[in-house]
DNA sequence: TAGTGGTCTAGACCACGTG
DNA sequence: ACGTGGTCTAGACCACTAC
């Protein structure tokens, strides 16, 4: 078979079918790259700029002495890649989170055309409320293609040692890898108001995240409702 | 001078020092990598890993075949990199920009301290009216450290012939190369309302915006209100 | 001490853009 | 045809981690 483009991308690509096929799991080292060299038959070099890409796309993380570690979601992750709510002043906080509700329904149009399924394929809902600092502050609505996550339950969820990215990636092998975000600024209706005791009709901020896995597949759906009175969204492009 | 850490990290921050005297302009071409190798008298490989970090940096633009160019401003590198407010559906569109008003003032405290220059120092305080799509969706209130823009008057900033931030560039020398972004829900007082078109007490998206140039030094301090009934902030973060 | 990733070299050749 | 950046090699040595 003929090679198409450079080598490394090639060596990545087959570096990203060894992790989907997850005989490299989460948290776990890869092979060392002279030994990746090796049994490529490449250079060491080659190996590095294909990992390299890997690493810049947080999927695999370098750690001098130590070796090549799959990525894996924990807390501190979570924080710093995934969780956009800061308060106006001081460090960043972790949410605490409590489940409002669990249920299975059916794909809505555009719900289905933002998850890549078909319109009334079965999904999962998830409601959550967070607290930043004590107080209710933000509510999640979670839509899951029920495909991609069989035999998760209301206790599974509850009883998830970790964060939410930790049990997908742990118990159902998805690993997200980037999300994609819409905001806009809402107002509240009776019932997020009720749950982040606010006034009904008060400014909340709408985000509609889009979770994407290995090769920008979507795995979930959230649309968040954030009550910004002590705490906003941040957003650092480009950072070095 | 002993060289403390990698030799590449040496070349990156000489590179830098030519960009910020100013000695290659923005759009110019910089000198071929084997060229630079020559002239420190190292190999092309560490120039390229020094020039690596600059172009991922969105500093420098590699060209194959062509050459290395140092970023510019224009109407493309806006909206793909500093403009985030795209439309709910449907391709992104170029604002058009109404001068609402222009002068000088003295730097507030909070002002200030986020662009890092004395309370009371003297700062030009620019107000432009969004639109898109023919209608006006966003109020914006620009604060600038006058030190930094000196000679900029409301004729000449009437007359720039591209982006702000091209004339930022052109003008002053200020090449804007990245900015963090801050996030709330708010509702509109009178005066906004008025200037957007919709009824006082909407709600609406305020965006708090530092620029940041080389070395990440603040340049500019930027509040926006958006209306996000037909729009919305478009947030990719980790994207390849 | 052994093994890992990180840096650096000196070159060859390829792909692309321009004249 | 020439000059540019892009890829790839084969190796040396350094810096760090673990034992």
């Amino acid at each position: 078979m003929p090679l198409a483009g450079p080598l490394y991308k090639d060596v990545k690509r087959q570096l990203m079918e060894v992790l989907t096929r997850g005989e490299w799991k989460a948290g776990e080292a890869i092979p060392a790259e002279r030994r990746l060299a090796e049994r490529y038959g490449i250079s060491i070099g080659t190996v590095r700029k294909a990992i390299d890409e890997l690493v810049g796309e947080n999927i695999l993380i370098r750690q001098q002495g130590r070796g090549t570690y799959v990525a894996s979601h924990n807390r501190d992750r979570l924080l710093f890649y995934f969780f956009h709510i800061v308060p106006e002043q001081g460090p960043k906080e972790y949410p605490q989170v409590r489940l409002l509700s669990f249920g299975r329904a059916k794909a809505e149009r555009t719900a289905a055309e933002r998850l890549q399924i078909e319109p009334g394929d079965a999904v999962l809902r998830i409601r959550n409320a967070l607290s930043l600092g004590g107080t209710p502050v933000m509510i999640d609505d979670i839509t899951l293609p029920a495909a991609r996550f069989p035999g998760l339950t209301e206790r599974r969820f509850r009883a998830r040692p970790s964060t939410i990215y930790n049990l997908y990636q742990e118990a159902f092998g998805v690993s997200v890898v980037r999300t994609s975000e819409r905001l806009r600024a809402v107002v509240a209706d009776e019932e997020a108001a009720a749950l982040l005791g606010i006034a009904q009709g008060a400014p909340l901020l709408q985000i509609r995240r889009l979770a994407l896995t290995y090769n920008d597949a979507p795995v979930e759906l959230r649309i968040s409702l954030v009550n910004t009175a002590r705490y906003e969204y941040f957003s650092d492009i480009g950072r070095s």
